[in-house]
DNA sequence: GTGAAAGCGCTAACAG
DNA sequence: CTGTTAGCGCTTTCAC
């Protein structure tokens, strides 16, 4: 096992290349000012020692240590990684480095995340928050903070357009020929779910959709199934739900009733994550730009990082599309004839 | 948007307690110090002033600043993402932040981030690292750093026991009365494929299964629809893959053909993530424990940072399970007659 | 117990 | 262009 030996520091490199520290220094932050062969012999010597810069001892002068940090709800949700890989890549690029926090769903570990986090990093990154608005303002006070996935008065946000996305989705059913959608809501404290259900009503309304809500469900396989009971009950031919994989997880609970997709209901989902693609049927889903979510999410910070004055704090929306795939279809001909509604799933 | 205000320091809290600046620092970093009224007063003080403790500042002087760096290849897999969680939830537990890298399966890429990183962290965990053990090595010098997911020489790391999975792949396709069986391999530079096909190579002749290999092929969809002809050709009635993507990707190739799931074929993934669960049928899979990988290997590593002098450097085991869903059953009676191997796909 | 002073590694401001 | 001198915010001797 290698032994870890203490870094050379800036000192070591002066005194070996024959130079002061503040020479070392300059050229490493400003080569510009720094004779071009000095410069060069100082690299060399630099690089023979194995110097590197110590980031936060620089940090601790100019007071920015090129760190982003992000928080969120669950690392394991794929709606999540793609907006983080989104962020990462873009972090990299404008040269900070993604700090990571998962709260596990928990306003606490949240808040805990936060307090450790926000002290050493240059901004904040909140991806779906489960803060309330005043909670977050707060935070802002004390460093850059931008919001992902909800919009919040007086704070920086990126979000995706829910609107012409669930127009998309109402537009596709009623082209199909269906009649009336049921929302199957997610979790009751999210900005997205709420988002998306006015959006519903609104779209529904206007291409002539008959518009019910079931919920509020996990946004979990489980929570899926467990919704089958209250969507058959609303005798709606389609469902939209929260996300993908409540909208899976609806898909397996129908499949053990007497209903099939997209025969009997069409389903659409949120977001087109991985697991739309894998499912069988392919579900229909609005398809939410995550990675775009993340890196502009970060763009946008780091401008402001760089003193980009933004006079607004409108959000950002970016676009939504639908991506149509086999779980929706034309509902049966015989439409007076409601599918089936006693559930017989486990 | 809220306008953010340089953060009070220590010497703020000292001026306002009436106290020197060094009984500050110790009512933070020493309670047991300090006149327990002082303390009291002084914590109010912060408190009241919003004061938050620099950690890099404090790094200076005690050169360590509990960050530690986790590099991935990709974030998206979900392979990753479960271990990162664990490493997470681990390091905060220890005191400790995570600092991401995505470094999207380059080698380049994976150098860059460990370069930046490196400097600014106490430790680092490789996550199937796509660099040399020389160069992981090397970089060990620096820092302490472990390996998740491969064995490397001199080096601490944490592994899952491939071999004892495999076997129990292999004991469970003979059971079924398999006779042949084929390593469907993945990247040619892994680590965990060496790993896999060896194990099975081993296994395979202990309990009787004549063993083929076809590959190597990219770990994703894509890359198990490309596997399809190689397997069909190598005449075997059971696939084992290097990991579930490409399992799936094996599983929609077949598809294609006239060749069913699990009837003509049986297929096993590797890893038991999400996707073996959402696939129709589903994926019968080894599962590696991969919460656990993380939440190990940030233990081992915070323990060598607190001084734990580890004499050996042998990889850190952890079991993994065979996981049985629907993608294996036994093969087609008259076994004579090898399942059609003109692929018809896509 | 508490204060004063030095220093962690680096940058910045000022001379030359 | 380069050297000198102060700090950045905190911890750590060393006195008292």
């Amino acid at each position: 096992m290698a032994r870890v030996q203490r870094p050379p520091t800036i000192y070591d490199v002066a005194r070996a290349a024959g130079v002061a520290p503040s020479t070392v220094s300059r050229a490493f932050s400003r080569p510009g000012r720094v004779n071009v062969r000095t410069a060069e012999h100082i690299r060399a010597v630099a690089m023979d020692l194995g110097y590197h810069t110590n980031p936060f001892a620089r940090g601790l002068s100019t007071s920015r240590n090129n760190l982003l940090a992000i928080v969120v709800p669950d690392i394991t949700n794929p709606f999540f990684f793609e907006i983080i890989r989104g962020a990462e890549s873009a972090a990299a690029e404008a040269g900070y480095t993604l700090v990571l926090s998962d709260t596990q769903e928990s306003a606490r570990l949240e808040r805990l995340a936060l307090e450790r986090t926000l002290p050493m990093v240059d901004g904040v990154l909140l991806a779906s928050t489960r803060m309330t608005d005043a909670g977050i303002r707060t935070h802002a006070k004390q460093k850059p903070l931008l919001v992902l996935n909800r919009a919040v008065a007086d704070t920086p946000s990126v979000v995706t357009d829910n609107h012409l996305g669930t127009r998309r989705a109402a537009e596709h059913l009623a082209g199909l020929g269906h009649r009336s959608v049921t929302y199957v809501a997610g979790p009751e404290a999210s900005w997205a779910d709420a988002s998306r259900w006015l959006a519903l009503r609104d779209a529904a309304a206007e291409v002539g959709l008959r518009v019910r809500r079931v919920g509020p469900h996990q946004p979990t396989l489980v929570g899926g199934a467990q919704a089958v009971e209250g969507f058959l009950a609303s005798r709606a031919t389609a469902a939209l739900c929260y996300n993908d994989i409540l909208a899976v997880g609806l898909m397996r609970g129908l499949r053990s009733t007497r209903v099939t997709v997209p025969d009997d209901v069409s389903v659409v989902g949120f977001d087109n994550t991985l697991v739309a693609e894998l499912v069988e049927p392919g579900l229909t889903t609005v398809s939410a730009p995550l990675r775009a979510l993340g890196a502009t999410g970060v763009q946008n910070l780091v401008a402001r990082l760089n003193g980009a004055r933004t006079g607004s704090t409108e959000p950002v929306v970016l676009p939504a599309a639908l991506v149509v795939r086999g779980s929706t279809g034309a509902p049966r001909p015989r439409q007076g004839r409601a599918p089936a509604i006693t559930a017989k799933s486990a």
